[in-house]
RNA sequence: UACCCCGUGGUGUAAUGGUAACACCUCAGUUUUUGGUACUGAUGUUCCUGGUUCGAAUCCGGGCGGGGUAGCCA
């Protein structure tokens, strides 16, 4: 080992484990990531992912490090393959990889189970013969002690015959669970003799009949981190409360190993909710469109919407890791999402609300190929052609009639610049007989092909345009923020606090015609307007809407 | 009103007894063939109260505030 290192500017968790290689207490790291298969991996799971599997990468370069994959797979009534199969592509995703290190806290059933015979024997479980109401009934309240079981004070002999006859099938679900033999008067509820096994007639999706007995949460995860030899446990905040049990465990069997375990805040973000149960709920009464609709927080759904690992690794590393609750801003995300998009998303033109546009001084049938530049981030993406003719496409928000002050995109009389083509001049306004604009013409420049003004005369406003023989016609999905308050549930339901206008979707957008190659997987930015993604489901030509540009005209129309 | 944890700009995170910093947001400006990007600048912060100390965001006491915990869920 190095020095000892700096601990200054890391995160309490970084600084454990700095101190712990340093004293020599460890001389490797090893870490796990334990989901629960009973849903689909959101991003607060990703900061628990980046940070489990980061500080494996971080420390594998001084020491021996390695993450886990373990799924805490101890309760087969709400565990499902499917999300098995769903969390392991999403961490792939992501950028991690566990290579042999998966595991499943099934696959430790056996080992729990002799261990609880160990402690059977050390008198330090027994087999409690009461219902669980019963067993609430007498666990007290958070300032009662509980009253101890009137089977506490069977013999091992008893014990251990009956804790057989669980495992073989002699009695029925419910009638009796393991427990630790603890402290019913303990002040931390956790340590009030909690049950350890419970009768459970339901099949596993990996251990299929094998056992009718599965053992609890607080009992399974210390062992299997124990097994494992895993050094640093990291949870969220709910489980401080269980660290004593966790000690516990590992301190009465016979492990050798006795993993830390360290607790930090879960994340929250705003105009969001976070848990599984919520999002179960969306998705089973149909709020949205499955666990990856685009609006829904779910890896697979950010996917869907066009966000990239790379950008939500950056997050994850910026949030940062603390004790404290907190509610992050989903505007970093959302910065996080455009410098990496910015970088890599080449350049396309597409009108969303089309208003035609007709070039008086254009020849009828001429087409003229202009040079465009895919991505003025990235010289290396290259050119593009774009098909240049009389007949165009603007967007019906890039015109008004009568524009208020700093308006510099189209009004009448007014020159802007069509993006990579000419100078154009609005002459004339068509309407139809309600009023509505209907129609444009006007005159371009001859001379300013490129878009450069040949007298070097200022034009402020550049705006995007579609060569209306050659447009490509498309869906365009525009999301908004699923929940329409920056903490959805806070004061009511959270359902009443859904965003009526979280998807907006528009037909016949008007596309330039190398759109119709778009991959899906692959962002692209429509110039003035956002980035966006094919969809990865629909057939045809069907484009979500990932992020918006920064709008600082909007900002500015809003104020007024 | 039992136990545990946590209080630093609007938000998130640093500063580990020695000038309170970074990022996002907001605002103002420069550049710009995207009202994008980039760049510059500005506003704004240690919950309160005693104590220890030459010196406290940091250590100690007392308040106050927030969160968690009473599944045979994880």
């Amino acid at each position: 080992m190095e020095p000892t290192p700096l601990t200054s500017g890391r995160d309490f968790i970084r600084q454990i484990i700095d101190a712990d290689l340093a004293s020599g207490k460890h001389v490797n790291v090893v870490t796990r990531f334990p989901p629960e298969p009973n849903g689909y991996l959101h991003i607060g799971h990703a900061k628990a992912i980046c940070l489990n599997f980061g500080l494996a990468a971080e420390y594998g370069l001084k020491v021996p490090a390695r993450c886990h994959l373990r799924f805490d797979d101890t309760n087969p009534e709400k565990e499902e393959q499917e999300y098995i199969d769903a969390i392991e592509a999403d961490v792939r995703w992501l950028g991690f990889d566990w290579g042999e290190h998966l595991y499943h806290a099934s696959d430790y059933f056996q080992q729990l189970y002799d261990f609880s015979e160990e402690l059977i024997g050390k008198d330090l479980a027994y087999v409690d013969d009461q219902s669980a109401e019963e067993i609430r009934a007498t666990r007290g309240s958070l300032t009662e002690p509980g009253v101890n079981s009137p089977w506490r004070t069977r013999s091992a002999e008893e014990n251990l015959d009956l804790f057989r006859r669980m495992r073989a099938g002699e009695f029925p679900d419910g009638s009796r669970v393991l427990r630790a033999r603890i402290d019913m008067a303990s002040p931390n509820l956790n340590l009030r003799d909690p049950a350890l096994w419970r009768i459970r007639r339901a099949p596993h999706p990996r251990t299929g009949e094998a056992w009718l007995i599965y053992p609890m949460y607080d009992y399974t995860h210390p062992l299997s981190d124990a097994l494992e030899s895993i050094t640093h446990s990291i949870c969220t905040l709910e489980f401080e409360n269980h660290r004593p049990l966790y000690d516990w465990a590992v301190d009465n069997v016979s492990v050798d190993c006795k993993p830390r375990q360290i607790e930090f805040a879960r994340l929250n973000l705003t105009y969001t909710v976070m848990s599984k149960r919520k999002l179960l709920f969306l998705v089973k009464e149909g709020h949205v469109d499955g666990w990856d609709d685009p609006r829904m927080p779910t890896l697979s759904g950010l996917r869907r919407r066009g966000y990239t690992p790379e950008a939500i690794r950056d997050f994850c590393e910026r949030i940062g890791v603390a004790k404290r609750d907190s509610v992050v801003d989903v505007q970093l995300l959302e910065h996080c999402l455009r410098e990496d998009l910015n970088r890599r998303a080449p350049r396309r033109m597409a009108v969303l609300d089309p208003l035609p546009v007709t070039i008086e001084n254009w020849e009828a049938g001429r087409v003229d190929w202009l040079e465009a530049v895919n991505n003025p981030e990235d010289e290396s993406a290259g050119t593009r052609q774009v098909p240049f003719t009389g007949e165009l496409f603007i967007e019906r928000e890039d015109f008004m009639e009568d524009p208020p002050k700093k308006w510099f995109r189209l009004s009448p009389g007014a020159e802007v610049r069509l993006r990579w083509g000419y100078l154009f001049t609005c002459t004339e306004v068509i309407k139809d007989s309600a009023g509505r604009v209907e129609r444009l013409c006007g005159r371009i420049d001859p001379a300013s092909r490129g878009g450069n003004a040949p007298d070097g005369r200022k034009v402020k406003g550049t705006i995007h345009w579609v060569s209306a023989a050659h447009a490509v016609e498309a869906e365009v999905r525009l999301y908004e923020h699923l929940f329409a308050i920056e903490k959805p549930g806070a004061e009511r339901d959270f359902l009443l606090d859904i965003n009526p206008d979280s998807l907006r979707s528009v037909s016949q957008c008007q596309l330039e015609p190398a759109l119709a190659e778009a991959v899906p997987g692959t962002p692209v930015q429509f110039e003035r307007l956002g980035y966006f993604h094919r969809d990865s489901r629909a057939t045809g030509l069907v484009f979500n809407r990932t992020v918006t540009l920064r709008d600082t005209w909007a900002k500015e129309a809003q104020k007024s």
